[in-house]
DNA sequence: CGTTACCAGATTTTT
DNA sequence: TCTGGTAACG
């Protein structure tokens, strides 16, 4: 008898022995998947398979970590090492890096997030003339993104009658235009954003037999995690790559499919089975992790969605308590309940702070929690919401890493050119795009080449020290590590030291956020000179190719290339003794003994943008699915009859989810009138209360809401404007060539004055002017206008 | 050219 | 409330 197969049941056992073949494994919630991956590439690894040719993918790089950690801790030795174990992303992202040449991209492409994207999409929406009011990037690029993920290039979705359909409905025909040179600018700038690396693998698998066929002899065994969230592109990459030896086991539950917004498609659970013969399928249906009244409570939500793969979900654990159903005014109510049921229960049944989880639907959400917890002390760690790479001073540093590696990346070129200020303003840069655009060269190309472009004296000085600057910090890449060349550039650009000087707390936090990059820097720097590479067969990763020979992997392109692919939830630890605070998204595949689903509240959950079909209400409510079952013990659902938003207050009612859990697994007596009571002791902000008027009553929740964005009875601070002076009627700008000391003169917001004295140069005079009003004032007569009233 | 002050618009989820 | 874009000022 195998070690690692006791303790498994009969269906766990199945999916574990089944080697060859397609296998399908449709897992509820809680239903030990996890275990059942990592023990099945144990038992694979047992019979003999080559951990090198063993494929596993996940959606989060969490989960890919704690996968390869179970796996070695099943083994006992570090033959997992050798395991390919990855999200999608980085996997892709790390075999494109050596074969991105054959699609025309550099080896060090520079790989876009949301944002540098959606900041491209702008751009090129500009250039286009289009008006970037109706093609709002983000809607653009979501469509572009939908494109792609559903491996529609532009040349397919100009021509696809549905989408220009859909297009034209939508009054924004010209996304397909907008796509082409999005694609183009993008290949133009040597990136890809997050969907090309998908995109661009599957071309690369397309278009190229012999990478076809390497990877397909070197992934014989494929291990896909989240079926139910893979989009088409995704689908067809493992087809292609799973079609010689399909060995490809993939795991999933439709019940907890929750990304069909990024493209995922529950279609691909169905597909699946009609591409392979003979789908060994698995169902793991019972959960170990929740109370039986958490799961009838699941099952009762789940099955008012129609078409699902039949299954039924059942628990040997005790009936546990009622879910608690919790009702206050306010959402900062709704934080304080929390935070004091948190510290209640602590002491009364002895729950650590890792214990519990606030899980909501919207990241802005997590405001109110955040504050009631730091008034009890208790720790908490919030995942999601926007994430330290995002922040600008790391984007604008990171900006310059990126261009030393791959200077045609015209979206970071542009961040950096003028930062520090250097005196490259918005006219040189337009200038400067205006000529890369004509010319058909890149930004830096014309930077390069200032000097026969036509730039003014002063303005090509700072250009040229800038393309030094660059080049001298390229030319550092083949010799020295991320870190090293990280730390030159901080000192060299002042960056470094001008946040040091600035003292205010923004400086500071800004500060301290860039040596904790560097420091983050550091570490990795130090983690690759430690780590073996792992692709000693030479497939993966080609050394030859790449500039990284003398300094391992520790080289500033590979830094970059996975910290786009890093959310800040793979750099926390969970393990860590707080309360977690979380989206449901962020939540799925986690467990917690007590779980608080907080903001039950029309519009908010189920979110008023995903109430329009019956598709995106479904997904909702596999949402409201997910967030139940996350609760091992004990669950709380909370709602809030008015919450903040956007400065003002709005009220929602309760959520229509509530409604669809058993009455009999509900404990209703903390949904009463008494909250307000309980927490009264703490006001927040004491003004809430009074706009609590009759709630419950039975109003349209949208129409209301809506009416009460904009109470009149939050008066922002009210600011006196400062006196301003109403220029004479027949003000007019005099020549100030000769302006001298003792003359008076008008200024057309400052008013009446004299001037106290002349400085500045003959080319930029500067008259000090003491005005009746605003007291002394520098004015630089270049721009300034000003009318003289009398000479002295 | 660079800085500041004001106003509009945004929030659904994420690799 | 916060951010980004723009206009006006120096």
């Amino acid at each position: 008898m195998l070690e690692y197969i006791k303790g498994l049941n009969e269906a766990q056992k199945e999916a574990v022995l089944h080697i060859n073949g397609p296998l399908m494994i449709v897992a509820g919630a809680g239903s030990g998947k996890t275990k059942v991956l990592t023990t099945r590439i144990a038992h694979l690894l047992s019979t003999g398979v080559d951990a090198f040719n063993i494929l596993a993918l996940t959606f989060t790089n969490k989960a890919a970590r704690e996968m390869k950690e179970r796996v070695e801790r099943i083994l006992g030795n570090n033959e997992a090492r050798n395991l390919y174990i990855g999200t999608f992303h980085s996997v892709f992202a790390r075999i494109l890096r050596a074969e991105a040449p054959k699609l025309g991209y550099p080896h060090h492409f520079t790989i876009y997030d949301t944002d540098d994207a959606k900041s491209v999409v702008k751009t090129v929406v500009n250039e286009l003339n289009l008006d970037d009011k109706h093609y709002k990037p983000n809607i653009v690029y979501n469509r572009i993104s939908q494109a792609k993920n559903g491996l529609i290039g532009p040349a397919e979705y100009a021509t696809d009658y549905y989408i220009q359909q859909e297009d034209a409905r939508s009054n924004r025909p010209a996304i397909a235009q907008v796509y082409e040179a999005y694609a183009k600018r993008c290949f133009k700038n040597g990136s890809m954003d997050f969907d090309d690396l998908l995109l661009k693998f599957y071309e690369l698998l397309k278009h190229f037999p012999e990478s076809l066929h390497k990877y397909q002899h070197k992934f014989k065994y494929i291990l896909i995690d989240e079926f139910q969230d893979t989009n088409p592109a995704q689908y067809e990459i493992i087809k292609l790559l799973g079609a010689v030896y399909e060995n490809v086991c993939v795991v999933g539950d439709d019940a907890q499919s929750i990304y069909s917004f990024r493209g995922a498609t529950i279609e691909n659970i169905l597909q699946f089975q009609k591409d392979y013969d003979d789908v060994k399928v698995v169902k793991l249906e019972q959960n170990y992790r929740s109370t039986q009244s958490i799961i009838t409570a699941a099952n009762e939500v789940i099955k008012r969605n129609k078409g699902q793969i039949p299954k039924n979900l059942w628990t040997e654990n005790i009936e546990g308590e009622k879910i608690r159903l919790v009702r206050t005014m306010t959402d900062n109510d709704e934080g304080k309940y929390v935070a004091d049921t948190i510290q209640e229960q602590k002491l009364r049944n002895h729950f650590n702070n890792r214990d519990f989880a606030i899980l909501y639907r919207t990241n802005s959400q997590s405001r109110a929690f955040e504050e009631s917890l730091r008034r009890m002390n208790i720790p908490y760690t919030i995942y999601g919401g926007i994430s330290f790479y995002q922040r600008k001073e790391i984007k604008d540093f990171i900006s310059y890493l990126r261009v030393i590696v791959n200077p045609s990346d015209e979206e970071s070129l542009k961040r950096i050119i003028n930062f520090p200020a250097r005196g490259i303003g918005k006219t040189t840069l337009d200038k400067a795009v205006l000529m890369a655009n004509e010319n058909n060269i890149s930004m830096w190309a014309v930077l390069c080449n200032a000097a026969s472009m036509g730039f003014k004296a002063g303005t090509l000085e700072a250009i040229e020290q800038f393309v030094q600057m660059i080049k001298s910090f390229a030319s550092m890449l083949n010799t020295k590590n991320a870190y090293e060349v990280a730390t030159h550039v901080g000192k060299q650009t002042n960056i470094v030291r001008e946040l040091f000087n600035d003292k205010t707390t923004e400086g500071l936090a800004r500060y301290e956020n860039i040596q904790e990059l560097l420091n983050s820097i550091k570490e990795w720097v130090d983690n690759q000179q430690n780590m073996a590479l792992i692709d000693e067969d030479g497939i993966l990763i080609d050394n030859r190719d790449t500039q990284e020979t003398q300094k391992g992997q520790a080289g500033l392109s590979g830094y970059l290339q996975q910290i786009t692919l890093l959310t800040d939830t793979d750099q926390k630890d969970p393990e860590a003794d707080t309360v977690k605070l979380m989206t449901i998204h962020a939540a799925k595949g986690l467990e917690f003994s007590c779980v608080f689903a907080a903001g039950l509240e029309e519009s908010l959950f189920p979110n008023a943008m995903s109430i329009n079909t019956r598709e995106e209400l479904e997904e909702e409510r596999r949402l409201f699915y997910v967030v139940i079952t996350r609760a091992k013990h004990k669950l709380w659902i909370t709602y809030a009859n008015s919450r903040y938003r956007f400065g003002s207050v709005i009220q929602n009612d309760p959520s229509r989810f509530i409604e669809e859990i058993p009455e009999d697994q509900l404990d209703r007596s903390y949904a009463g009138g008494g909250i307000k009571n309980q927490v009264g002791s703490w006001s927040g902000r004491p003004a809430y209360d009074r706009l609590n008027r009759g709630y419950g009553s039975g109003d349209d929740a949208a129409t209301k809401s809506r009416e009460s964005a904009k109470p009149t009875y939050i008066s922002s601070s009210a600011k006196t404007p400062a006196p301003v002076h109403i220029p004479s009627l027949d003000f007019a700008p005099s020549d100030t060539s000769h302006l001298a000391a003792g003359d008076k003169v008008e200024h057309q917001k400052f008013g009446f004055g004299e001037v106290v004295r002349m400085e500045g140069s003959a080319h930029n005079p500067i008259a000090t002017v003491n005005f009746k009003l605003g007291g002394e004032k520098k004015i630089m007569l270049n721009y300034a206008k000003l009318r003289i009233i009398k000479e002295s």
